[in-house]
Order: C-alpha cells, then sequence, then structure tokens
DNA sequence: GTAATAGTGTCTGTAAGACATTATTTA
DNA sequence: TAAATAATGTCTTACAGACACTATTAC
C-alpha cells in the first residue's frame, strides 16, 4: 500500500427515487452535523468493514437504518470523489440508485425524509445536486429500453398503472397500443402464474382490479428485461 | 467521518482495451510484488491526494507514468469493492476503461504490457478477470449504438476500416449499406473538414488513402455521437 | 341505456438488413 | 483489359406510432 499518500474517506451515498403527484422526486434530509449542518442531502454512509459484505451491503444497511426498508431496486450509478466535494478534504463517494414504491415509503412511517421533484431540486449539500441528476438520468435511460419502472410500483400492477409510470418517468405520454406491443404482451392471451422464460418481461397473476368499468388484469415483473429495440 | 472502523484501500485500476489480430485485446502486466507477486494484472494505482483532481487526473497519471501516453477514450466504469478481493483485506477498486489504437502503443515503444485477446484470458490477480469482463461488456454495448469505436483507431480512417473495427468488437460481419446508412453518411455528399452540428457523428477530411484500388475518404470523429437507434 | 376504462386491430412511415450494381483506382 | 475496393441503390421485413374500434364492468 501506498505510504505517503492521504487515504481518501470513503461512503456511500443512496439516490432513493420514488414517483410522487406524477413525477420522479428523491429522498433528502436535513443533516444535523457539519459539513453543511442544516442543509438538504441524500442519506448516506461510512463502510462498516466488519459487517459489510460488499458496497451493495453498505447501501442496503444505511437505507434500512434510516426507513426500515429494503429497495425493490438497487443499482450502483458510479463514484464521485475529488478534493473538492467534501470541505474536509479528498474523498470518494459511490452513490447507489434505489428505487422504492411511495406506498412502502408512507407505510414505514419514516419521518426523515422530504421528497423532492428532480426537475426542482433547491440547494443541496456535497455534489448531492450532481448524483441525483446523474441518477435520473441513468433511470430515464434505463427505462427507455427495459422494465426498470416496475420497482417503482407495487408488486402487482395493470397495464395502464405500468404504462403511467413510464410516462411520468419521461415526463410525456405514449400511445395504449405501442405501449403494449413493445412489453409483447396481448392479455387475452396470457396463462396465470407461469413464466415461459426468460425473455418474457411480466408475468400475469390470476388477480383482477375492479374499479367502475371494466377490470384489468394485474401482472407481476418477471426480472429486468430488455425491449428489442429501444425508445425515443 | 466514522472513527471506530477502518477505512478501505482506494485505489484505481485500469482496462486498457486495443484491437489486435482482429479482436479485443487488454493490456496486462506481471506484478512484482505480493500480493499475487508474478501474477498477470491490470495497470493501476493508488490516488495521490496532493496531486490528482478527480479520479480520472488518477487514471492518467498512471497510464502516463507507465505507456507514456494519454488514451484516445477514458471513461469510468464501476466501483469493485469486498473484503476478498484483496487479501490484505477491505479494497475498493475504482475500474475505468481505456481505449488506444495498438499503433499508438506499438510507437510509445513500451514493453511493460502484454496484450491478451479477451475472450481467451489466462488467471488473473485480485478481481481482474471480472473488472475486464464488465469492461468488454461495456464496450460492446455501447459500440452497439455509439461512435465509441473510432477511439481504437487513429484520428484519420476510412469507413471500412471503420467497419472492419466494428466486426471486430462484435465478432460478426455487417453489411457495408447499413452499416453506412446507420452512420448518416453519404461520401459524395459530404464537405471535408466542417462540422455542420453536433449531431454528424463524423467529420471528413480533405485526404484520401490510396491502394491498389480507388482510394477511400478518410474521416475523423465528430464527438461520441449516438445512432437513431440500437444494434442488436 | 351512459360513462369509463380495458383491450385489440389496422394503417403508415421509417429504418434495418440483404444483396445487386456502379465507380474509380493500380497493374 | 482484370483485379480490388469504394460507394450507392433497391427491395423486403419489422416495428414504432397514431388512431379507431370492440369488450366488460358499474350505475
Amino acid at each position: 500500500m501506498s505510504t505517503h499518500y492521504t487515504t481518501p474517506a470513503v461512503s456511500v451515498d443512496i439516490v432513493l427515487l420514488t414517483l410522487k403527484n406524477q413525477s420522479l422526486h428523491v429522498a433528502l434530509h436535513q443533516r444535523q452535523q457539519d459539513p453543511f449542518s442544516g442543509a438538504l442531502a441524500l442519506p448516506g454512509g461510512y463502510i462498516h468493514t466488519e459487517e459489510d459484505t460488499d458496497l451493495e451491503a453498505t447501501a442496503k444497511r444505511v437505507l434500512q437504518q434510516k426507513t426500515g426498508l429494503t429497495p425493490r431496486y438497487l443499482e450502483q450509478l458510479r463514484c464521485f470523489a475529488g478534493p473538492v466535494r467534501d470541505p474536509r478534504g479528498w474523498s470518494v463517494a459511490i452513490s447507489y440508485v434505489a428505487l422504492i414504491p411511495l406506498e412502502a415509503l408512507e407505510q414505514s412511517g419514516n419521518g426523515i425524509f422530504h421528497f423532492f421533484a428532480v426537475d426542482a431540486l433547491p440547494a443541496l449539500a456535497f455534489d448531492h445536486a450532481a448524483q441525483i441528476q446523474s441518477a435520473v438520468q441513468r433511470v430515464r435511460n434505463k427505462s427507455s429500453y427495459s422494465t426498470l419502472p416496475c420497482w417503482l410500483l407495487p408488486e402487482a400492477f395493470t397495464l395502464t398503472e405500468l404504462q403511467r409510470t413510464y410516462e411520468q418517468i419521461f415526463g410525456e405520454t405514449l400511445s395504449r397500443g405501442t405501449f403494449r406491443s413493445r412489453l409483447g404482451i396481448k392479455v387475452s392471451d396470457v396463462a396465470p402464474g407461469e413464466a415461459a422464460d426468460d425473455a418474457q418481461l411480466l408475468i400475469a397473476t390470476d388477480a383482477m382490479k375492479g374499479g367502475a368499468q371494466r377490470p384489468a388484469r394485474l401482472f407481476k415483473v418477471n426480472q429486468l428485461g430488455l425491449f428489442r429495440r429501444a425508445w425515443w
């Protein structure tokens, strides 16, 4: 190991995203300590080398401690590092993106976080604004060719609810026929409760969601699946 | 800062890729020190907090020291971390992908590195095999929808040379007509030496490359540009 | 019946991919 | 002339996107 060079501080920050009021929101809390005491910041923490088996474990532990929840989706974003992002000196932050449905957060009864629309952020501590921007870009991009948005919904959802989710992520509306053909789904053909193969994006359940109109089939996500072609 | 938890060691590793013998090759050197003394490994180094302005600067400095070169393309891949990847304990490696034409490496007369085909790797130190696999996946994926492969060629190249580069990255051949329409280029229409707009992927030079046949127009890359649709 | 949303079918434009054809050089 | 590669055009298929139509519930 290097001897005559200072080791930079290493931490993990989490961009926890959810859908609220028809748009992407990020979870922020008010810092209680310096630096940036009083400022809004992302949840984050240090690696506990005795217990954390990898960085994902660190991220999960931090979220568990602060929300009591495990996110439905968790993915490493990238490292942010340098001498100026933290006034205490050279630091490395490994940034994670987490997705969770708003219902889960509300049921946890957690009062630490406030949610802010990602397209209208207040001033933030450290380089957290850049981390959020980068995370949103990743989510929007990955949503354009995959089933990523499923993890912003509860486990079972209707196709229309899923379409609304895509629309809220992109901020624009889609054609229903196009949306369903991209998913490769004809509701009348699907057999509930089976996953034919890995290429199948969604799994039909045997439950329906009714309202004051024709009931809709409920689906679950099979896995993080890719569309044939990208969307743009 | 955390007090009663050990700070993990932080380093930067570089997956330096080039094209050799019709396929992607990675630069490896033989380690002189423990751990893994004698084993093949990626170039890497520690952060110098006094001089490095960010992680990209660290990566560039390490490459400069070991090859005397600045790569044509450099991008952060992701972090690899955990208690077992380095026998000395919990460590964090930030992995970078670098692209460079083989000619540049050969001209530098550097003797440290050996090049290995990425699809037939020997045993490697640390988790470097996983880093390489991840880097190759990133390069293949990004090549399917962008001008990334241009940075594996010298500054000026013909369209056929570029097509061969794509083919060598993917390991399969392409149709020439399709390739050119994806690039949006009709050679007879282009005006040398101008960049009409940012959407223009390549810039025509006024030079031609001749052989025992009709000479071909030489092009330069404009910027990292995206195709309209992905390729798969 | 109406209102409301679920689900499907049809048409059009664009682009990928295969392949044939023309163009321009050297020998 | 032949050989070799550059460059372009044509045809087919596939899919995104728009939009219209039918289906099934509550009231």
